[in-house]
DNA sequence: AGGCCTCGAGTTCC
DNA sequence: CTCGAGGCCT
């Protein structure tokens, strides 16, 4: 057996106590500092950790228990059948290792069939146990710590959907999940919101806090229901299968999700679990958080039985968390074109909402020093817009005492030169005291080439680095003497590849005054202040006679952009590098908006992801039929087009009672 | 001067 | 997507 070196065991403690009192936390008083999410993740790093030294294994670990303890105040329940708790799998390869333990054991038991599966959603609320007797509900109980568990009796007879009176006269002991629904949650939150209340971060906090309500009227007050999927004791004989009890439920009047699927091999349950991923998994109007698989047949579960904690014949198979936790390894600084200075997390690599994450920006030294984030430490991670990692936490229990606390340098290599760094006045910001360093230069080249502005395919941060390194470029102008010879000449670029970026260029020699100007970095000029410049000026060369004074006549243009406007047109070296584009590019006004379209003078918000087009081809088609978009939503936001996944937009929409309309509705109003 | 609103800048991964 | 700061209206 390996050697356990101290540090893993050092953190096995620290995971195991942490769990503990956050579980502690979340169970007895129905508040929790950390997220659900953010918990499993922490619970698997102690799983994986005492897999690989099987030694930290202690029986009070609390991978070995089930969490929850019985509250006082009300009545205490010994459940008839012991309440286990599901193991976990995370992605693909941990549940192609539970159908392997499966097979094995069941081999070992002498049953040669192939176990099929039965697939059911994982309904996010909370568990409950249900009695029936001669097909009365005579007990609901919560499931506490397995063995006992509170009576809940009272806030569940005013459930609408769990029959007080099954549809024949038997006893019955049944397994379910009570849930709020996401319409009710947000009815509730926005009558919260009304009354000047807090509002609840998610249905599933509140749904366990509404059951243990000693007063049931609060219970029947929120919009809770049921679905039951599991009997535990029964009368009549047991069905022979998974999804043949889920059949007898529906026949005794239980609700019963209607979305399980059968599996005849675990490759289907996985495609079952991806296919409930995305979209479909949005559509249902409660909250799910995996998909549960068990083996079919009732025989092969019997022969597979329990172990100390749950039963070998059942897995909860989670959709990839939208939280987690990780450790920061490093704090670097990273130069960006203005040259300013980003402090960035460098973490343990670790999958968040379906994609591995290994650095998140860190913002600025405020950022920091507020989390109070120190190299070394623990840190809840999750995806602001489903899309940009964000450090949310900082775990202070896991601190060894080792972590180093970040302190913003004096100079960096980053910066070239001397290195040396300066703060931005009036600002949070820090920058390199002199600029042109060859990292910021790439990002000035980079973004030239970039989207919003020349838009050349295949001229991203990777090529730029390599086009510099071999001093081929060194500004914009640059690109455009590059031979397909000299780019053969570099490691990466093959015929094909050369022929595409020189052909590329050549495509982005025509190009407008507006992406011109976006591409050149003039402080605080980006598409909007681009585009309004380009409209006033009209040419190039007259933009280039401008005089300060001018600027300041373009609407949305006040002193501080018009004064860098002047001062980039002032330096001498930018005069040349115009000269130079003049000479290579074929610059055009911008194109007029011609009015007079279906959403003429009207400010759209876009947000989240549609069916029959990307996020860009909604922004075109708005403009395209005369409206405008904008990042923002405010009283004068027309409506807001929000897609599968809306983002903050959604709830700025509702706030500010701005009308939200959906693809369909989007495309029928284009058509008008 | 204060309070919106809009825009720029930086942001991760494949 | 979020933050912060510039522009502009009141």
């Amino acid at each position: 057996m390996p050697r356990v070196p101290k540090e893993a065991r050092e953190r096995a403690k620290k995971l195991q106590d942490a769990i503990r009192a956050y579980r502690a936390e979340y169970h007895e008083r129905d508040a929790s500092s950390l997220s659900p999410e953010a918990l499993d993740s922490l619970k698997h790093e102690l799983v994986l950790l005492e897999k690989e030294y099987p030694e930290l294994v202690t029986s009070d670990s609390p991978t070995q228990t089930v969490a929850g303890k019985a509250l006082p105040g009300l009545k205490k329940v010994r459940h008839a059948v012991p309440q286990w708790s599901l193991d976990d799998a995370f992605d693909e390869s941990e549940m192609r290792a539970f159908d392997e333990r499966v097979r094995r054991a069941l081999a070992k038991a002498g049953v040669d069939e192939v176990p099929a599966y039965a697939c059911e959603l994982k309904i996010d609320g909370a568990h409950i146990i249900l009695t029936y007797e001669k097909g009365r509900l005579v007990q609901a109980a919560t499931r506490g710590d397995g063995i006992v568990g509170e009576d809940v009796t009272h806030s569940v007879s005013t459930i609408e959907s769990i029959p007080k009176e099954l549809a024949r006269p038997v006893d019955l002991i049944v397994e379910g999940e009570i849930y709020m629904s996401k319409k009710g949650f947000a009815k509730l939150n926005d009558a919260q919101a009304k009354a000047g209340k807090p509002l609840f971060a998610n249905p599933r906090n509140i749904v366990a806090g509404s059951l243990r309500q000693l007063d049931a009227r609060m219970a029947a007050e929120r919009p809770l229901a049921a679905f039951l999927y599991d009997i535990e004791r029964f009368s009549e004989p047991m069905p022979a299968t998974q999804s043949e009890e889920l059949a007898c439920l529906r026949a005794l009047g239980l609700p019963v999700n209607p979305n399980e699927a059968h599996a005849a091999a675990i490759g289907d349950a996985i495609a079952y679990w991806k296919r409930w991923q995305g979209a479909r998994r949005e559509k249902e109007d409660y909250l799910i958080d995996g998909v549960v698989v068990k083996v079919e047949s009732r025989e092969q579960q019997m022969a597979l039985g329990h172990t100390g904690k749950g039963p070998r014949y059942a897995i909860a198979f989670k959709f990839p968390a939208e939280q987690v936790t990780t450790v920061v390894e490093d704090i670097t600084l990273q130069v960006g074109r203005t040259g300013v200075l980003t402090p960035l997390a460098h973490l343990k690599p670790v999958a968040v909402a379906g994609t591995m994450v290994a650095r998140a920006t860190l913002h600025n030294e405020d950022f920091i020093r507020d989390k109070d984030i120190r190299i070394g430490d623990t840190v809840v991670l999750q995806k602001a817009g489903d899309i940009i990692p964000e450090i949310v936490q900082v775990l202070p229990e896991f601190r060894t005492g080792k972590e180093r606390a970040w302190k913003f340098p004096k100079t960096s290599p980053l910066c070239g030169g001397d290195g040396l760094i300066e703060r931005v006045p009036g600002t949070a910001a820090r920058r390199c005291a002199v600029a042109g360093s060859f990292e910021q230069q790439q990002r000035k080249l980079a973004h030239f080439a970039g989207k919003s502005a020349l838009d050349i395919d295949g001229l991203g941060a990777k090529t730029v680095k390599l086009l510099m390194e071999h001093d081929l470029v060194a500004n914009p102008d640059d690109f455009f003497e590059l031979t397909e010879d000299e780019l053969l000449a570099l490691p990466g670029f093959k015929e094909k590849s050369a022929a595409n970026l020189i052909k590329a260029l050549e495509d982005r020699k025509r190009v407008s005054l507006d992406r011109l100007l976006v591409g050149l970095s003039i402080p605080h000029v980006g598409e909007e202040t681009a585009r309004a410049i380009a409209v006033h000026f009209g040419t190039l060369a007259r933009l280039r006679d401008a005089e300060s004074k001018e600027f300041s006549s373009v609407p949305g243009i006040g002193d501080v952009v018009a004064e860098a406007c002047a001062g980039w047109l002032a330096d001498s070296e930018n005069r040349a590098l115009l000269e130079r584009l003049g000479e290579h590019l074929s610059v055009s006004a911008v194109e007029k908006e011609k009015g007079g379209g279906p959403l003429e003078g009207i400010t759209v918000v876009i947000t989240g992801s549609f069916e029959g087009f990307s996020r860009e081809e909604a922004e075109a088609l708005v403009r395209r039929a005369g409206g405008k978009t904008s990042s923002s939503v405010s009283k004068r936001t027309g409506f807001v087009l929000a897609g599968e996944k809306p983002g903050s937009k959604l709830d700025a929409a509702r706030e500010l009672g701005v009308s939200v309309i959906d693809e369909a509705e989007f495309v029928r109003r284009l058509g008008a």
